[in-house]
Parts: C-alpha cells; sequence; structure tokens
DNA sequence: CGAGACTGTCGAACCGGTTCGATTCAACGT
DNA sequence: ACGTTGAATCGAACCGGTTCGACAGTCTCG
C-alpha cells in the first residue's frame, strides 16, 4: 500500500511537508505541491482513513440509525435513506447504516469507538430511549420524526398538525361537510408513532372551527385487513363525501375497493392522502396527497448535521426543531361532492 | 475518553498485558484478566476504532455498493439492504452504504482507504465495470446478480433460467398452452439486466420443449405505462390463458386491470410472477409468484465475504457462483383454463 | 547594517491500539 | 545442584497519518 512515506519520497520532501502540502495548513512552496501532488497521482495515493481518524478525530462518516419494523413502509424507508446516504456524499461524508434491532446498544458501541462523526435517526418515536444516549454522546445528532423532548438534538420532520388542517380545509373548500379519516393502526400510536394523532389532531381541530363532522379510524397496515377495514367505515358512515389517508396501505388499497364498490374518485367520493410522491410515482396512487417529502427530510438532517459536527464541539448554534410545511400534489381525486353538483 | 492505558492503569498492569488479557493472544493469569475486565466495564471501555484498523488493518466494516436507479424497485432494494446489514451485524460487522451515481469511483476510494474489509454489490449487470476495480482491489467481494465474468468474486443470484422453465411448467401442468411473459422494459436489459432474458430464455426452451405457445412482451416498470401495456397485451393475445410476470410494477398493476376488464384470476386467467414475498405482503398481491428472496441473497453474500474475509489473503477457497432455486408461493392464482373446466 | 518578521522545510512526538522480543520467576527433570 | 522449560508480564516498536516547535534563509525597515 503506498502512504503518504512514500509520496514524500518521490517528491524529495519530509513526510510533515508532503502532508501540509495536501492540506495547505501550512505554506509551501508552489513547487513543492506540485511535485507533491504529481507523485500523489502517480503513485494513486489515497490516505488510510484509520490512521488519518487516529490521528484527526474526524471520520468522515456520519451513522444512521434506523428502526425497521415489520409493518414500516418499505418505500418510505427507502427514500430517507437515500436523502441521507446521497446528500452526505456530497458534503464529503460517507454512510454506516445501522438497522440493528437495539438501537440504544449500536448507538453507544459507535459513538465510543469513535467510529462516525454524528448521528442521523430515523423514525424517533415520541420517546425514543435512544435519545438519551445521544444527548450524552460526544457526537451531535439530528433525527427524523419529532420526539417528545427536543433538547440537544436537531429535529426535522414533516409538519403533521398542519396536514391535518391542510387536509380538512382543502375539502372544506371544495365543498365538504362529513368526512373520514383513516389512520395507522393503534399500535403504531402506541410504540410511539405520534405523527398519527398529531395529523388526526390538526384534522380534528379544523373540522371543529369549520362546523365539519369528522369520523376517525384506524385502519390496519397491510392488505388484506386495511381492504376490509376501508369497506366497514365507508358502509358505517354512507353520508361521507371525503376520505383522508393517514396509511400507506389504506392509499394502495383503495382503488380496488373503490373499483369493488363501482365507485370513482372524484366523481362519488373525493380523496386526499399523505404519502410520498415516489410511491405515488411507482403506483400510480391516483390520488391527491401531501408529500411526506422522506428525501427531502433526510437531506436537512444531514445538512445540518455536517454543519454542526464541522462547527466543532463549541459550536453553539441553536438546535432546531423544523417542521416543514405540507405541499399537496393535486392529481385531481378531490371536486366538490355529488349533492352539490348538476 | 477511556483508552486501553486507563483501562491498564486502573487494573495495575501495563498496557501490553491489558492487550493480551483482553484478546486472549497469550497467557495471562486468571485474576490479572479478571481485574482489566472490571476496569473495561468499570470506565466503560470500548476500543478506538481507528486506532484498532491502524494496528490491525481490519475495520470490521464492509462496503455495501447500490446502484439505485429511478425505476429500480424500492421495496426489493430495501430487502436486500436489511438481509445484509442485518447478516453483516450477526457477524460483528457494520455496514457502509454507499448510493454514490459512480460506482467504481467509490470502490477505489473504499478500498484504498481501507476503510473497509470487503464488498457487497448490489445490482450487478452482466458486464459491470465495478468488477473490473474490485477484482484489483485487496478486499475481497460478493455480488448478488450474476454477471458474465464471475471470477475473483463470489456470486449470488436467483435461479432466473430456472424460473423460467418452472413458470412455463407450473402452467403447463395446469393444462394451460398458450402463455404471455411480461417482463421488465428493453432498457432495463440494455443496461445490463441480464435476468431478464435469462428468465424469458428458461420460459422459451421450457415452452418450446412442452409444445406451448409463449408471447414475450417487454412492459413498461412503472404506471400508468404498464397498465395500458397490460391491456394491449391482453387484447393481442385473447386466446392466452396464462400470464406470467417478471415485472414487479406489472405485479402491482394486473389486479386493477383485471377488474377493469371483469376478469378474476384464476376463473378466467391464470397468474403467476416473480417478485419478493415481503412485496406481496405489502400489498397483499393475490398471486402465486416466485419468491426473488431478496433477504435471503443479501444473507449469503455477507456470509460468503466474511468467510473470505477471515479466512485471510491466502485463503484459496474456491470461487462460488451460488444461483439459489426458485421455490413457488402458492396463492391460489393458477388452475386449469375455462375450456377444460365444466 | 542588524533586529525582527516572514517563508519554507524538517524532525519528533502524538493519536490508541497490537505485537514482538526480552525478562523474571517458579517448577521440573536428571 | 543446575540447566531447561513454560507461564506471566513488561517495554518498545509499529501502523500511517497530523501537528508542534525549531531552524535556516530571505526580506524589510529603522
Amino acid at each position: 500500500m503506498v502512504t503518504i512515506g512514500d509520496v514524500a519520497k518521490a517528491a524529495g520532501v519530509s513526510r510533515s511537508t508532503a502532508s501540509y502540502a495536501l492540506s495547505g495548513k501550512r505554506t509551501i512552496s508552489p513547487a513543492v505541491v506540485q511535485r507533491v501532488l504529481d507523485a500523489v497521482d502517480e503513485l494513486g495515493y489515497i490516505p488510510n482513513a484509520g490512521a488519518r481518524a487516529l490521528a484527526t478525530s474526524h471520520t468522515k462518516v456520519i451513522g444512521l440509525l434506523g428502526r425497521f419494523l415489520d409493518d414500516e413502509f418499505a418505500p418510505a424507508m427507502l427514500q430517507y435513506i437515500l436523502g441521507v446516504t446521497n446528500r452526505a456524499r456530497e458534503l464529503g461524508y460517507d454512510t454506516l447504516l445501522v438497522s440493528e434491532e437495539d438501537g440504544v446498544h449500536a448507538l453507544q458501541r459507535l459513538s465510543s469507538s469513535r467510529m462516525v462523526d454524528g448521528f442521523v435517526l430515523l423514525n424517533v418515536a415520541e420517546r425514543d430511549s435512544r435519545l438519551e444516549i445521544l444527548r450524552h454522546a460526544m457526537q451531535p445528532g439530528a433525527t427524523v420524526g419529532l420526539p417528545a423532548e427536543c433538547d440537544g438534538v436537531d429535529v426535522f420532520d414533516l409538519d403533521f398538525i398542519e396536514s391535518g388542517r391542510l387536509m380538512v380545509q382543502t375539502m372544506h373548500d371544495a365543498g365538504h361537510r362529513e368526512l373520514i379519516l383513516v389512520s395507522q393502526p393503534v399500535h403504531v400510536v402506541e410504540r410511539g408513532g405520534a405523527y398519527v394523532w398529531r395529523l388526526a389532531d390538526g384534522a380534528r381541530e379544523r373540522a371543529a372551527e369549520l362546523g365539519m363532522t369528522l369520523h376517525h379510524h384506524h385502519g390496519d397496515s397491510s392488505q388484506p385487513g386495511i381492504g376490509t377495514d376501508l369497506h366497514a367505515v365507508l358502509d358505517q358512515h354512507p353520508g361521507a363525501t371525503g376520505l383522508l389517508l393517514n396509511n400507506e396501505a389504506a392509499a394502495a388499497a383503495l382503488p380496488s375497493v373503490l373499483a369493488a364498490r363501482g365507485l370513482a374518485a372524484p366523481r362519488d367520493i373525493s380523496v386526499i392522502g399523505r404519502y410520498s410522491d415516489d410511491f405515488a410515482r411507482t403506483f400510480s396512487l391516483p390520488f391527491t396527497a401531501i408529500d411526506s417529502a422522506a428525501d427531502e427530510l433526510g437531506r436537512r438532517a444531514v445538512q445540518q448535521l455536517v454543519a454542526r459536527i464541522e462547527d466543532g464541539p463549541d459550536g453553539t448554534a441553536p438546535h432546531l426543531v423544523d417542521l416543514i410545511p405540507p405541499t399537496v400534489n393535486d392529481r385531481g381525486s378531490i371536486a366538490a361532492p355529488p349533492s352539490l353538483r348538476g
């Protein structure tokens, strides 16, 4: 393997000079710099990461800790991951992906062994035991998902409360007065998926303000349960003209459910969902939806994390809680309710 | 940070003795070993990864290089990734996930900087420029995906030729004589997705042997194109009673296409697909299918890679080409063709 | 014209592990 | 009684970078 010593020898200088020539941390004569650079690409020198990490205590690696639960939605998870890895690479960092069940243990291991310069936590729960560790770690951290207690970390999430309000408002503006909201199953809430009730709260609040009726149901997170659930809910509320979906599986199942009932959106019923644009493309979901912006959230988390890493431990920029505003992707599944039309 | 020096001091021994006590590479008295172990967990000592890597030239990290193409199927990719990271962790390794466009460059960077002990390449193409680099790298590599030239790497893939044969044979056994195969789009083949024609070849071969008619079509890899394609193909071959799908988007779109045509499987048409079991569960695809076994392929690749890493560079175990045999997951979408029934 | 500042370079130390050779001491065989 | 072996431990060197302090030579300015 070619070391900086080899480069130095080839350029006829000392190791330290070669190092300074490459880092530019001291003035080195242009002639020498050029000789060193020539030697570098003649020999194909790439510094040894371990040695550099040892000397600088910076690894240029960030740790990405996911919670990959069985009923977590795969396409969305991949979006988060790619957002993180791509942005990290753009900023000169590699990404260590950890899928370990025991996130607390993984965090301790990576932190104390100094394998990474910082952490991004995905799918952060309302009370997430990993945060406790992260706050005491010497590396900074960013989360995707809004926990109950945000200090010591930078937090990124979709603004779910506003999303709920926006869904209801949109339906109201189109003339609807009775809505059904289909959320994730209760166990998702119980394990800390606070986004479920955040969206529901926003929706309820706005519905109350506007004097609308809102029925809230938790649906299964996969087929065929969710199909049955949707049928049941539609049977139960024949007067409802608008459907709000905060449940990817429901969005995926709805087209066949509607077809089975001889309904079409927006002719018979209006629909608005909340899922990633990418997901909609792959499965051509024909519903207007709030983009969950997984990719963007991953990118922002990394961006902020790297800024904090490079500010050093004394950088005292205040911690962020960045809730990105919902944007509606209009796919034409909302119209006036049948009763208002000719 | 607590170093092995601190541990040694706390145990009243030299650094080298502490090191040997922990590694067991020399005999150390039980009393001392105990004192060292006590010191370790009193101080919470975890070795510095960079320093260890520098000394041992082993990082306990494997590099996972994906090609995340736009129309690559997200749920499947995540399955591969989790198979790799989970198995790696079980074997004591962490995983560096690289999504960089320029795989060749990434490979060179990680290899020369000695950041990883070995590589797993996903989505390997027929002629994959990354393989050339990998063969000359000092770290071993395993691929998921069968390239034209396999030497110097361990190769893992589903046996697509046999999968094609099996699809046709299964339909034949049920009494079908005219089949349609819907594959991935032509551009997937052109960029090296050889599995597409491998499956098609196997299918064609077996159809010829059995005297059956097989129509082969390339369909779009996403909606709404694939929906249109499916309609067109069904219009074009009214005599076909069996549908073979080697295209995930087609599988996802088929239920609504069938519904729109007033058809049901297996009543009017029999269907067999090739996609991951996990995908089928999430979307409740009601079709009998060959499991693409993404998770298992990832696990096997890592398993073999780690074996090769730990054998050291002189380990001369022959390189594998492990094509795992297709298994059919019966979901009841195959029956005798209508013409043969009462 | 000499003190002071600046430029460019080098040697040595350091980061935190692992590992080799040497050393001490007790047990053993003859 | 004495060399031999083996167990247990230590000090020093090494892995491959970075960085600090020193130093020689050149330039500047009073």
